[in-house]
DNA sequence: GCCAACGTTGGC
DNA sequence: GCCAACGTTGGC
Protein backbone atom coordinates (compact mmCIF):
# COMPACT_ATOMS: atom_id res chain seq x y z
CA UNK A 1 0.00 0.00 0.00
CA UNK A 2 1.56 3.40 -0.54
CA UNK A 3 1.92 6.56 1.26
CA UNK A 4 1.23 10.01 0.23
CA UNK A 5 0.89 13.80 1.12
CA UNK A 6 -1.72 15.68 -0.68
CA UNK A 7 -1.81 19.48 -0.33
CA UNK A 8 -4.71 21.82 -0.65
CA UNK A 9 -5.46 24.99 0.65
CA UNK A 10 -8.11 25.30 3.26
CA UNK A 11 -9.60 28.68 1.67
CA UNK A 12 -10.46 26.47 -1.17
CA UNK A 13 -10.58 22.99 -0.40
CA UNK A 14 -10.06 21.95 3.24
CA UNK A 15 -10.63 18.81 5.30
CA UNK A 16 -14.01 20.35 6.46
CA UNK A 17 -14.85 20.82 3.25
CA UNK A 18 -14.07 17.08 2.26
CA UNK A 19 -15.90 16.08 5.94
CA UNK A 20 -19.35 17.70 4.60
CA UNK A 21 -19.56 16.03 1.18
CA UNK A 22 -21.50 12.58 1.48
CA UNK A 23 -19.65 9.49 2.17
CA UNK A 24 -17.22 12.24 3.00
CA UNK A 25 -15.91 11.72 -0.72
CA UNK A 26 -14.85 13.84 -3.14
CA UNK A 27 -12.96 13.61 -6.52
CA UNK A 28 -9.51 15.72 -5.84
CA UNK A 29 -9.79 18.03 -9.00
CA UNK A 30 -6.81 20.68 -10.57
CA UNK A 31 -3.86 19.20 -10.68
CA UNK A 32 -1.45 20.79 -13.12
CA UNK A 33 2.05 20.27 -12.73
CA UNK A 34 3.24 16.73 -14.42
CA UNK A 35 5.51 15.17 -12.00
CA UNK A 36 1.91 15.28 -9.65
CA UNK A 37 -0.36 14.09 -12.21
CA UNK A 38 2.32 11.47 -12.92
CA UNK A 39 2.19 10.29 -9.53
CA UNK A 40 -1.70 9.94 -8.98
CA UNK A 41 -1.76 8.34 -12.57
CA UNK A 42 1.38 6.12 -12.75
CA UNK A 43 1.50 5.23 -8.94
CA UNK A 44 -1.72 6.16 -6.85
CA UNK A 45 -3.81 2.69 -6.26
CA UNK A 46 -7.48 2.41 -4.50
CA UNK A 47 -7.12 2.04 -0.74
CA UNK A 48 -3.62 3.83 -0.72
CA UNK A 49 -3.56 6.65 2.33
CA UNK A 50 -2.42 9.88 2.63
CA UNK A 51 -2.22 13.07 4.52
CA UNK A 52 -4.21 16.05 3.96
CA UNK A 53 -1.69 19.07 4.25
CA UNK A 54 -3.35 22.30 4.25
CA UNK A 55 -1.05 24.84 2.98
CA UNK A 56 -0.77 28.65 1.99
CA UNK A 57 -2.50 29.29 5.09
CA UNK A 58 -1.75 30.46 8.82
CA UNK A 59 -0.68 27.55 10.02
CA UNK A 60 0.03 25.07 7.25
CA UNK A 61 0.48 21.41 8.38
CA UNK A 62 -1.09 17.67 8.22
CA UNK A 63 -4.88 17.90 9.63
CA UNK A 64 -6.08 14.74 8.42
CA UNK A 65 -6.00 10.87 6.66
CA UNK A 66 -7.44 10.25 3.56
CA UNK A 67 -7.78 7.38 1.68
CA UNK A 68 -7.84 6.81 -1.94
CA UNK A 69 -11.19 5.11 -2.73
CA UNK A 70 -10.83 5.84 -6.86
CA UNK A 71 -8.08 5.64 -9.19
CA UNK A 72 -7.06 7.87 -11.52
CA UNK A 73 -9.56 9.57 -14.54
CA UNK A 74 -9.74 12.50 -16.57
CA UNK A 75 -10.33 15.74 -14.76
CA UNK A 76 -13.16 17.10 -16.34
CA UNK A 77 -12.41 20.61 -14.58
CA UNK A 78 -9.78 21.13 -17.41
CA UNK A 79 -12.68 21.43 -20.20
CA UNK A 80 -14.45 23.51 -18.56
CA UNK A 81 -13.93 27.38 -19.54
CA UNK A 82 -15.90 28.33 -16.32
CA UNK A 83 -13.68 26.20 -14.15
CA UNK A 84 -10.70 27.91 -12.61
CA UNK A 85 -8.37 25.49 -13.86
CA UNK A 86 -9.70 25.45 -17.78
CA UNK A 87 -6.65 24.20 -19.89
CA UNK A 88 -7.94 24.95 -23.15
CA UNK A 89 -4.85 22.60 -24.32
CA UNK A 90 -5.97 19.87 -22.69
CA UNK A 91 -7.94 17.57 -25.12
CA UNK A 92 -10.64 15.37 -24.34
CA UNK A 93 -9.14 12.73 -26.66
CA UNK A 94 -5.70 12.38 -25.24
CA UNK A 95 -6.36 13.72 -21.17
CA UNK A 96 -3.56 16.13 -20.29
CA UNK A 97 -4.74 16.05 -16.39
CA UNK A 98 -6.45 13.06 -14.05
CA UNK A 99 -8.10 13.33 -10.77
CA UNK A 100 -8.44 10.40 -8.35
CA UNK A 101 -11.37 9.95 -5.66
CA UNK A 102 -10.74 10.61 -2.04
CA UNK A 103 -12.47 9.59 1.48
CA UNK A 104 -12.07 11.12 4.97
CA UNK A 105 -10.63 8.37 7.45
CA UNK A 106 -10.72 10.96 10.14
CA UNK A 107 -9.32 14.21 11.23
CA UNK A 108 -6.26 14.36 13.41
CA UNK A 109 -6.87 15.79 16.60
CA UNK A 110 -4.72 17.97 16.51
CA UNK A 111 -2.82 20.02 13.62
CA UNK A 112 1.09 18.35 12.38
CA UNK A 113 2.20 22.05 11.59
CA UNK A 114 4.98 22.55 9.24
CA UNK A 115 6.86 24.06 11.51
CA UNK A 116 6.61 20.69 13.69
CA UNK A 117 7.77 18.46 11.00
CA UNK A 118 10.84 20.84 10.75
CA UNK A 119 12.26 19.79 13.82
CA UNK A 120 12.41 16.27 12.95
CA UNK A 121 15.43 14.95 11.67
CA UNK A 122 13.85 11.39 10.79
CA UNK A 123 12.05 13.38 8.64
CA UNK A 124 14.75 15.99 6.61
CA UNK A 125 14.18 14.01 3.58
CA UNK A 126 10.49 14.53 3.25
CA UNK A 127 10.14 16.38 -0.32
CA UNK A 128 7.61 18.47 1.89
CA UNK A 129 10.49 20.00 3.71
CA UNK A 130 13.34 20.62 1.18
CA UNK A 131 14.14 23.92 -0.34
CA UNK A 132 12.46 24.76 -3.03
CA UNK A 133 9.89 21.98 -3.22
CA UNK A 134 6.45 22.93 -4.09
CA UNK A 135 5.00 19.82 -5.23
CA UNK A 136 1.09 19.10 -4.40
CA UNK A 137 1.23 15.31 -4.07
CA UNK A 138 4.15 13.90 -2.98
CA UNK A 139 4.94 10.03 -1.67
CA UNK A 140 5.89 9.14 1.45
CA UNK A 141 7.94 5.75 2.66
CA UNK A 142 6.10 3.49 5.21
CA UNK A 143 8.78 5.15 7.85
CA UNK A 144 7.80 8.55 7.39
CA UNK A 145 3.68 7.51 7.74
CA UNK A 146 4.35 5.82 10.55
CA UNK A 147 6.83 8.25 12.10
CA UNK A 148 4.20 11.02 11.26
CA UNK A 149 1.41 9.18 12.59
CA UNK A 150 2.95 8.68 15.80
CA UNK A 151 3.34 12.43 16.00
CA UNK A 152 -0.19 12.91 16.62
CA UNK A 153 -0.33 12.18 19.95
CA UNK A 154 3.02 12.99 21.67
C1' DG B 1 16.93 22.85 -28.67
C1' DC B 2 18.54 26.89 -25.97
C1' DC B 3 17.36 30.17 -22.67
C1' DA B 4 15.24 34.58 -21.06
C1' DA B 5 10.88 36.04 -19.61
C1' DC B 6 6.99 35.04 -17.28
C1' DG B 7 3.66 32.86 -14.11
C1' DT B 8 2.70 30.15 -10.10
C1' DT B 9 3.46 28.22 -5.61
C1' DG B 10 3.63 28.69 -0.93
C1' DG B 11 6.15 29.97 3.35
C1' DC B 12 6.89 33.87 5.84
C1' DG C 1 2.62 41.53 0.05
C1' DC C 2 7.32 39.80 -0.67
C1' DC C 3 10.26 36.81 -2.85
C1' DA C 4 12.80 32.36 -3.83
C1' DA C 5 12.25 28.39 -6.51
C1' DC C 6 11.12 26.38 -10.48
C1' DG C 7 8.04 24.89 -14.39
C1' DT C 8 6.34 26.58 -18.82
C1' DT C 9 6.36 29.37 -22.86
C1' DG C 10 7.92 31.26 -26.97
C1' DG C 11 11.40 33.68 -29.86
C1' DC C 12 15.28 32.62 -32.22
Amino acid sequence: MGHWLMKSEPQTFGIDDLARQPHKTDHWDGIRNYQARNYIRDKMRVGDLAFFYHSNCANPGIVGIIKITRAAYPDLTAWDPNEKYFDPKSNPDDPRWFMVDVKLVRKLKRVISLHELKQHKALQDMSLLRRGNRLSIMPLTHKQWNYIVKLETN
